[in-house]
DNA sequence: AACGTTTATTGAAACGCTTCAAGAAACGGT
DNA sequence: ACCGTTTCTTGAAGCGTTTCAATAAACGTT
């Protein structure tokens, strides 16, 4: 009753009226084969429908052909992971690799890349949610496993890619000034995670670069209800006419204390978020945000652990652009009046 | 230069003096090894960190130790990937199995099934997005390939797990009946959605059974922008003191309607989502919702996998509640006074 | 038509594990 | 001590591939 068996090569080999090597070669293209034999095991490939088991090619191979991503574990990420994976899983199918899913159990960020490692689990490792000296690059290098970041690594030979966060904010910045505002605040994450460090260093730069004034700044870690509970303080010490935002949970959350405060958020303040959650262009108003180009992150990211697989000597470390999506939250023109 | 050489079952069996059959049997707990031997046998896999190499295992066991999931490609959808993915690879790991990734290239929903299963790729299938007659479990259990699916399906010898949507449509219907509003609109999706279906059925049997008009019902694909859109024509011919919404997307729409129209919700019409995407707590008013328990999914899932897979007799199809989420948007009490 | 070359094909070994029949060790009774 | 049992251990075969050295076929030359 239980499902037709597979074919073998062995099968095809008998159906073509030659030998197992033979339509071994033919699968993997060997150069030294005639025309009319290859024909022949293509046929009979064809007629029974032979593909060669990934268990059975691993053993002489020696390899998995697969790729392994750990999934984050904490719910609140900031990236479209549904997005990513795609975009990882089919630009591995491309290379003829399969992308395998493990977690993390325990606290150790290391040990279940460890375990999988001792069981031949995977060729390689797909990184997100990297850190400032993350310890499984460190693990990872030590070892020579191929990997590749998402994220940015200090050592610069590590294959990472990374969404510029800097500049994006300063691309906010910009557009922000652009439409007249002068008194721009930026609400970021707690000092030392990479991805906020770095989001905050594009508003410094570019709030100086402009000649604003680059020192309002409020910090909250990333939770809808603190951005909503600092907006009395941030309206009290530095009256915004903007707030350019490290996140969009932030930014939502600024814009219903903004309600609170009697300010209409996208008239009398204008307010940007960071990655274009679904939530930003659902929400009233809608918000003005960063997309980070996800599809790319991952065909990237695939591109380069590839390239490792295969010994290519291989492009490392590369930022890509956010999209800024301007809706509503930025509609209005100039800056209100100064309050107080 | 390359990582150190992992241990196989000859080191191992060297290591404790004995043969490789012996660590097999070890390894696999089989009845008949005497303690001391187990003993110097699990020592010296300790000692040098073996595990069994998936790959090796899999050649002579015939199967891969893998389940495969393939990958929604509408971005849209109604659950949370993250989620899922991470109970359901979870779950496999505690049964010692790993979660494989897979996309659909083409239009062909079963094709990417079948070409996997012809590469040997996986001992089973976990489906989501399940429709009526959906092809894949045809295909799936003519050849009697274990899986279960995410979603309902009308053969009940079929493994299955689905959320209650009649039955938690008819909670929300409830909770804002309890709260005195009597004209109860519903927004469901196009005919012809299994999930859609569901829930509108749930709204309709409710609303009956409470002695309201079933018949206040409009209909929309799943869309912010078509949700605020129907708004007046919703207001206009059913007059609502409440909207129940068979999605979060719909119901953030139709906030944003309402107010368009100069209705306040969560004072002046009440309304309910479903799903409990992230923007429902985020959204002015936050949003009722009803949250569909995807911890307990996607262990059921894999539960019943499991059990497909090893050939006990499996529990079947099972119907999990979704947790009514009250929130701002049904705040208020009793019905404004009908209009017009 | 026989020969050296080049090009095609193949048999056998190997990958790391499990299984199974067969052999070895321990055991209990006499 | 010896023997029949029972309990443990093991050698060898096999899982479906690839690889590589060895053999066979085809091809120009003379």
């Amino acid at each position: 009753m239980d499902s037709e068996k597979r074919p073998t090569i062995r099968d095809v080999a008998e159906a073509a009226g030659v030998s197992a090597a033979t339509v071994s070669n033919v699968v993997n293209g060997h150069p030294h084969v005639r025309g009319k034999t290859r024909a022949k095991v293509l046929e009979a490939i064809e007629s029974l429908g032979y593909r060669a088991s990934r268990a059975a090619k691993s053993l002489p191979a020696g390899r998995t052909f697969l790729l392994a991503y750990c999934l984050p574990s904490d719910a609140a990420r900031n990236f479209a992971l549904d997005v990513f994976l795609h975009n990882v899983v089919s630009r591995a199918a491309e290379a003829d690799l399969e992308v395998l899913l493990f977690t993390q159990k325990g606290e150790d960020r290391v040990q279940p890349y460890a375990e999988l490692l001792l069981r031949g689990g995977a060729d390689g490792f797909v990184l997100s949610g990297i850190d400032y000296r993350d310890p499984r690059v460190a693990f990872l290098q030590e070892r020579s496993i191929p990997f590749a970041c998402f994220g940015r690594v200090e050592d610069d030979s590590v294959a990472s890619v990374d969404v510029d966060g800097a500049s994006g904010i300063a691309a906010a910045v910009d557009h922000i000034h652009s439409l007249g505002h002068e008194r721009i605040a930026f609400v970021g994450w707690p000092e030392g995670s990479a991805t906020g460090d770095d989001r905050l260093a594009g508003f410094v730069d570019r709030a100086g670069a402009l000649g604003l004034d680059p020192g309002r700044v409020v910090r909250s870690i990333d939770d809808f209800d603190l951005g909503r509970k600092l907006v009395p303080a941030l309206v009290r010490d530095h009256d915004p006419s903007a707030v350019v935002s490290v996140s969009d949970t932030l930014a939502l959350g600024v814009i219903a204390g903004l309600r609170d405060e009697g300010l209409e958020p996208g008239r009398d303040v204008a307010v940007t978020g960071f990655d274009d959650i679904p939530a930003a262009s659902l929400a009233a108003p809608s918000l003005t945000s960063l997309r980070q180009p996800m599809e790319q992150v991952g065909a990237l990211l695939v591109e380069r652990l590839v390239a490792r697989l295969t010994g290519e000597d291989a492009p490392t470390s590369m930022l890509v652009q956010p999209d800024l999506i301007v809706r509503d939250s930025t509609a209005g023109t100039a800056g209100s009046p100064r309050r107080t």
